[in-house]
DNA sequence: AAAAAAAGAGCGAATGTTCGTTCTCAATTA
DNA sequence: TAATTGAGAACGAACATTCGCTCTTTTTTT
């Protein structure tokens, strides 16, 4: 489809002559082979992302994708030993930027307010994400991937891992506080609160019209619910 | 892999001999032939189930699936004419059974308690509905499928606009009562539980040792917090 | 510094396999 | 006998991956 808006072999960084002169191995680092390695590879990804939004890890084809990163076959399998690699390496990253989003909690000064964001910043990543919704779409395929897909399932098991800890720990020191009296066993509404908040999440709630601020009260309203601030 | 459980061709219902001296057209609903054509629709619907709910959608191929159900490619498709027609056979009768808790709803005093017992009632029909945790798993498939295969979303869309309605119209009549007090909108607020309770069926809590009793606080307090309830 | 050699990058046709579906023919039932 | 059902081989398309080749960049040798 997209067949050469760039150019076959990427010029954007052949203009500046980098000191060649140096023989030192910082010229192995910023080599122009080297620094092409990383821009081919975040071309594939995107194009591979793009695809897999749109027609399944399984649907989309090799094929597709290097049609959408305008390379061939051959050039594509210099970068990625395979499609399932491909996978990992998205599942890995879409995976990644969630576990991230926990670690600005603690800049809340209360537990409830911390979570809210948390909650919202996932819908406002996975449905605006540069341009379209292919964040929350991920999400779905991802889900149903880890089913089957042991490398999959394990990518999501360590970061999902770390989520829970993060949460937990959250909670944990709020509880310790006596900021908070949860519902129930503290392991139990961590996972409830993600489930609930993932439940949102892959509703893909802007994407149908529906702004991101009407959801603070429901987040903020599940989190008082689950966790009862003293305050409450 | 399972290859011969049941004989090649099932003779579950041959032995009965149905009075077939009648010679008007109830001869043709209950004949062998028409009884027959239920019996291997069942089993071939079971036999993808499994495969699907092993590999995919995109993962299971019919051969998976005629080995399962001990059955020919060429038996197979004279019950249904293509993957597809498997695929959204299964979907419907997923989603059907998920709308279908709904209507119990009304056999309760309260909102609060008619929306945990859907809750429940849905946590317990895709974690123990017979014999594996399949239905829990469909659920994730399904929802991948729906975003790139039109037909799937169809139905999808269909069932689920039917819970939105049911679901509304009890929250409706419930804050016409008096009874409650709904954070937000209505729709947002049905869509929202709906959501999060979709969220919890997905994790499959009761195949993670979770029981389903221990979910009964968390349905009941998000409950409370989305629609506060005069009597809170 | 120039020449030669080695390594890397890209292309696109080719490969072997898998898959959904169809076809032909035999067996069973009406 | 006529119609339905089933088995299983066969078909054509699609797919992930590889191969042989050319061109460019880097390294080594002179």
């Amino acid at each position: 489809m997209v067949d050469n808006i760039l150019p076959k072999q990427s010029k954007l960084l052949t203009d500046d002559k980098s000191d060649s002169t140096c023989g030192c191995f910082v010229t192995k680092l910023f080599s122009k082979r080297a620094q092409n390695r990383e821009v081919q590879e975040a071309r594939i990804l995107e194009a591979a992302t793009s695809c897999f939004v749109r027609a399944g890890f399984r649907g989309a084809s090799m094929n597709d994708i290097c049609s959408e990163a305008g390379m061939s076959p051959g050039a594509l399998y210099r970068y990625f030993p395979s499609k399932e690699s491909l996978i990992e390496a998205i599942v890995a990253g879409h995976r990644k930027a969630s576990a991230e989003i926990l670690d600005r909690m603690s800049g809340y000064g209360n537990i409830i307010d911390a979570l809210v964001m948390v909650g919202l910043d996932h819908v406002r990543q996975k449905s605006a994400n540069g341009v379209d919704d292919a964040s929350a779409r991920l999400f779905a395929e991802v889900r149903a991937e880890a089913i089957r897909n042991e490398a999959v399932a394990a990518q999501c098991e360590l970061y999902e891992g770390q989520m829970r800890e993060k949460l937990l720990s959250a909670i944990g020191a709020a509880k310790a506080r006596g900021e908070i009296d949860p519902v129930g066993d503290l392991e139990l509404v961590a996972a409830t609160l993600a489930a609930m908040g993932e439940g949102v999440i892959m509703r893909n709630f802007p994407a149908q019209g529906v702004p991101v601020e009407a959801l603070e009260p429901m987040f903020r309203a599940l989190a008082v619910a689950i966790l009862r601030p003293a305050s409450a």
